[in-house]
This record gives C-alpha cells, sequence and structure tokens, in this order.
DNA sequence: GTACAGATTGAG
DNA sequence: TCAATCTGTACT
C-alpha cells in the first residue's frame, strides 16, 4: 500500500525514523523495468535553523526551491559535480524541510550517491510527487522497524555545520550489512 | 566576468 | 589519503 501525503507532512524526525524499513519502488523506461529495495538508512535535515541544510536561514535558490515544496515531493540535486542526492520533502508547504535516502537493502545501492544511479533518478525527478507519480512511490510494509533496531547517529559529511553536524539526525537499522560504510 | 566549496565515491 | 568533476553562490 502506497504511502500518502499524511503520512509525510509529520514531523521531520518521525517521518525520518518511520521511512526505514518502508519499500521504494521505481519503475524505469518505457518497459517499467522494476527496482524496489528496502529503505534502512535515512537523515533528516530541517530548515531554516539546520545549518547542514540548504535551506538554512531561509535560503532558497533554484536549487533548492523543490525543498519548500508539501510533505511527499522529491528533492533532487547535485553534489560534488557528479553524484545526486534523493530527498523526500517533510512538513507543509513552506517549510523546507526534508529526508535523505541514504541506503536501500540492495547491493548496487551502497550509498546515497550509487542508489540514486542505480534507481536512475536525475534532475528531472526533482518535485515529483512520491504520492501521485507512476515511476517512483514508497510503499509501507506489514513488518514493523521496533524502535530498538533503530540507531541514532550523527550526520555524514557535514562537518561545516558545527554543533548541528552533531544532532543525531542520521538514523538506520542496526546491524544492516547496507548500511555500514567503509 | 572569476573563485571556490561541497548532504560522495572509489582507487591507492 | 586524495582526486574526479561541475553547479550554485558569492564575490569583483
Amino acid at each position: 500500500m502506497r504511502l500518502k501525503k499524511s503520512f509525510f507532512i509529520r514531523p521531520t524526525l518521525l517521518v525520518a525514523k518511520e521511512l526505514l524499513g518502508k519499500l521504494l519502488v521505481r519503475k524505469i523506461g518505457p518497459f517499467d523495468k522494476l527496482r524496489v529495495g528496502k529503505t534502512v538508512g535515512t537523515e533528516a535535515y530541517i530548515g531554516p535553523k539546520d545549518r547542514a541544510s540548504h535551506a538554512f536561514n531561509w535560503k532558497m535558490t533554484p536549487r533548492n526551491k523543490t525543498e519548500y515544496l508539501e510533505g511527499g515531493h522529491i528533492y533532487i540535486y547535485l553534489v560534488y559535480g557528479m553524484y545526486w542526492q534523493f530527498n523526500i520533502t517533510t512538513a507543509k508547504r513552506g517549510q523546507p524541510e526534508c529526508v535523505l535516502i541514504r541506503a536501500l537493502e540492495a547491493p548496487e545501492a551502497t550509498g546515497p550517491g550509487k542508489l540514486c544511479r542505480w534507481l536512475k533518478l536525475d534532475k528531472s525527478f526533482d518535485g515529483e510527487d512520491l504520492t501521485k507519480s507512476k515511476k517512483i512511490w514508497l510503499e509501507d510494509r506489514e513488518v514493523k522497524i521496533k524502535k530498538s533496531q533503530i540507531v541514532a547517529t550523527k550526520r555524514v559529511g557535514i562537518d561545516y555545520a558545527k554543533e548541528w553536524a552533531k544532532k543525531p539526525w542520521r538514523f538506520y537499522i542496526k546491524d544492516n550489512l547496507y548500511v555500514s560504510r567503509k
């Protein structure tokens, strides 16, 4: 069952945690080639107060404007000139908050950059509505992830954000092989 | 117009 | 440890 708008329009930290264990479904190309992966790692970005967020201090640029969309949309952007980052917006329209999908349970998708390459996601998906799209969406599962299975640590690659870099806003499923980095 | 850092990755 | 690689942003 596809996740509805009401799932995403909730506190970002809660959405980040509850996205763990959900299925990301992607249909590719004219023949609807199917790629499905369980979400096993996420990070929350809560602009405008979060220094690590692109929308810190209400900053809005052509790049990050989709982060201001209503919960349930895709915010995708290029980092380091070569990797796409797949984010899902949360909260109400005008609130620049989102969840970065860092890890799927798929051997081809180790890391957020490779994840997008595997799913063939790029700028054309920026602003896509996950609750309506025919190409990509999230599905609920019978199996719920227990609280004790969720690990919270600091986020990756944002040391410049000083005290915000220490916030335990990265969530992943304990002992999952596809989460570990290096 | 120019300069430069960055929500990463894989090779060495 | 470090380079690849390029967009957005902040400068001049």
